[in-house]
DNA sequence: AGACGATGCCGACCATCTATGAGATCGCAA
DNA sequence: TTGCGATCTCATAGATGGTCGGCATCGTCT
């Protein structure tokens, strides 16, 4: 690894000189900065960011915290941070922390150490206290996806809109008797979801019954579990409004075997718009959170804190929007042809032109 | 952000002695170094790697250079990497670089910039010279998912075993004329799994006919439109072997749309075990690649060769599995709970106890 | 001649580690 | 008890690679 001394003493200059040709900053004539340039070429010469960022303390470097990249929805978030970090000329540390609050803070020790430049976080069961710790020590940190009683910057999206949207579907189809299977409790998106639901009812003029809304995991076992629950209330409910997709695909599999017909018998509704939802049969109603444009807001956000870390802290809020597919509503079955192709100009922002490409496997 | 200086003023030591108290290395009175610990503790004091790293030359931070971590079969890799790399103590920056060649050399220039101890590179198209050039400055490199021609470690699912085995399930069951649909031909795994298809057939005493393979290119769309040309071949096979998960998806809609019934017209195996093979009516058959391993053992690969530079290049193979479900053999509905149980056992190594868990969306 | 712009060098500095060596302490033998 | 070497304990002084302000030099213009 060539330094800025070794060309200083091929072009036969002091290394100020060679930083300041290589960096443009100062006065070098222009035919020396050539040649220095060149022979920086000729070397592999890449600056040391380490001996850089020690000194003008700016490391470029930014920590992405999310429970688990392997969950259908962080990818997408994660693709829209990296995305505008790269483009500004940062990289990104991934950190799984599993939801475990130890693991947490070991990797937050770790992006401390490092000195990253900011934090995103995309984790559902955020520590108050770590983010708070990481803003008294002067880390700008930005919460994506969720809201929590601290003064930084966030992104989300919103959740009582989105379930208002879904279940206002449902209704208008003429529905009377709507489930709801719900997330965990203490989750901030699982209540906002059945606020949404509750609005709905209230709007429409339909009272709430706490006997049609079962708690679920937001996972799809649970909803395969609280499915067979539903069809025994009495009356029966003719349609479901499930808190997240993997739990209506647990629905929709526990309806098939009992000879259930979605939506003939029973309308479905799910939410986050993951990929299974457009595979299933029949394809998934659902609601899409902007997933790729929350990461990327949320690193907007970071980076422009970075440079004004007094400005006043922004909430971003998102709207979701319902993607009405076969599960909810019947009718003849749409052309593969059509889907493809809307689905493709849709998501051509957030995946670039390599989506749904299974290349490298 | 307190410096050592700081604390040995405040501890009435030389800054020296702190360093050694807070890392253990040489002589320091166990009452001082808990005396310094503390102070170092009030003041919540993190270590400067960068200052460390300028010094004894690690980082401790890895590159992983992805195509896309949005395409379902990344994440699981990316999480193998990742888990490694931090019991291992080292923080991992995620690079997507969509196949671009351009925007790979502007990750690896960053990434050498930053003098990352070593890269693993899980991208189908990998630009040889670029992990040549990187050999060359002495960065350690290690190839997952894929092997080049240059002299460095890797880890990769045996592709051409996997196809065997799905050809020869579905052999075994009796079909005669099996149809494959591959990947684009330029592309290692693409030819590697056509490779197999050849074998099983050769092994089963049957004739490799050009007729029945078409080149689809991985994407769920040629799926769809080359079902169509299948039905076309006279006589008309009764299997197919997808070449991944995502052109089976779109020949079980092109089939479905046709009313030719899966598996008892047409069987289908597919590649990848993505999660939608799993939701499918009928569910997939298919072949399911040790991704999370493939990830953790290119971190280890890596790391080992940090520390042991001149060892010898390791070709690691793993073996794929065959996993047979609904759209190859006729039989009864499988239970679902049986199902759940079976793949929550098999993926807990892979993705924690937060697997499938809809968490924070 | 003096002022000013262009050019390039010098040395300090960023936070940490490590080699060196000085001084203190301790054990053991005389 | 004293003396001496071995072992502790800690401070000092570079060194890491790059940046930046200050300053010297040189040429040109007024």
């Amino acid at each position: 690894m060539p330094t800025i001394y070794e060309i200083a003493k091929l072009a036969g200059v002091s290394p100020a000189t060679v930083s300041r040709a290589l960096n443009g900053t100062g006065y070098v004539r222009a035919e020396l900065r050539e040649r220095i340039r060149a022979i920086a070429d000729s070397m592999d010469y890449h600056p040391n960011s380490l001996a850089r960022s020690l000194l003008n303390k700016r490391t470029y470097t930014l920590g992405l915290v999310v429970p688990d990249i392997t969950n259908p929805f962080f990818p997408a978030v994660a693709r829209g941070v990296e995305d505008v970090a790269h483009t500004n000329g940062y990289g990104v540390i991934l950190c799984n922390t599993d939801g475990n609050l130890q693991k947490e803070a070991k990797y937050l020790k770790m992006l401390r150490s490092k000195r990253v430049d900011g934090v995103v976080f995309t984790t559902s069961r955020v520590q108050a206290s770590h983010v708070q710790d990481l803003l008294n020590a002067g880390v700008p940190v930005v919460l994506a996806d969720r809201r929590l009683d601290v003064r930084c910057d966030s992104v989300s999206a919103d959740n009582v809109d989105g379930a208002y949207q879904a279940v206002a579907h449902l209704l208008s189809l003429g529905h009377t008797r709507v489930a709801m299977i719900t997330g965990p409790t203490n989750l901030t998106t699982a209540q906002e979801r059945l606020e949404g639901y509750k609005q709905a009812l209230c709007e429409h003029g339909i009272a709430f019954s706490p006997r049609l809304v079962l708690e679920g995991d937001f996972r799809q076992e649970s909803g395969y579990r609280l499915a067979r629950e539903l069809l025994k209330i009495d009356p029966r409910p003719t349609a479901v409004f499930a808190a997240n997709d993997l739990m209506a695909v647990g629905v929709l599999m526990s309806l098939e075997e009992q000879g259930i017909r979605v939506p003939e018998d029973m309308a479905l509704v799910g939410y986050d718009d993951v990929v299974l939802s457009r595979v299933t049969r029949p394809r998934l109603t659902t609601v899409a959170q902007p997933k790729y444009e929350m990461g990327a807001i949320a690193c907007e956000l970071l980076i422009g804190r970075i440079s004004h870390p007094e400005k006043e802290p922004e909430k971003v809020l998102l709207k979701p929007r319902l993607v009405v597919r076969e599960s909810s509503v019947v009718r003849e079955v749409e052309q593969m042809s059509r889907l493809a192709i809307t689905r493709k100009t849709r998501r051509t922002r957030a995946t670039g032109d390599n989506n749904g490409n299974g290349q490298g496997t």
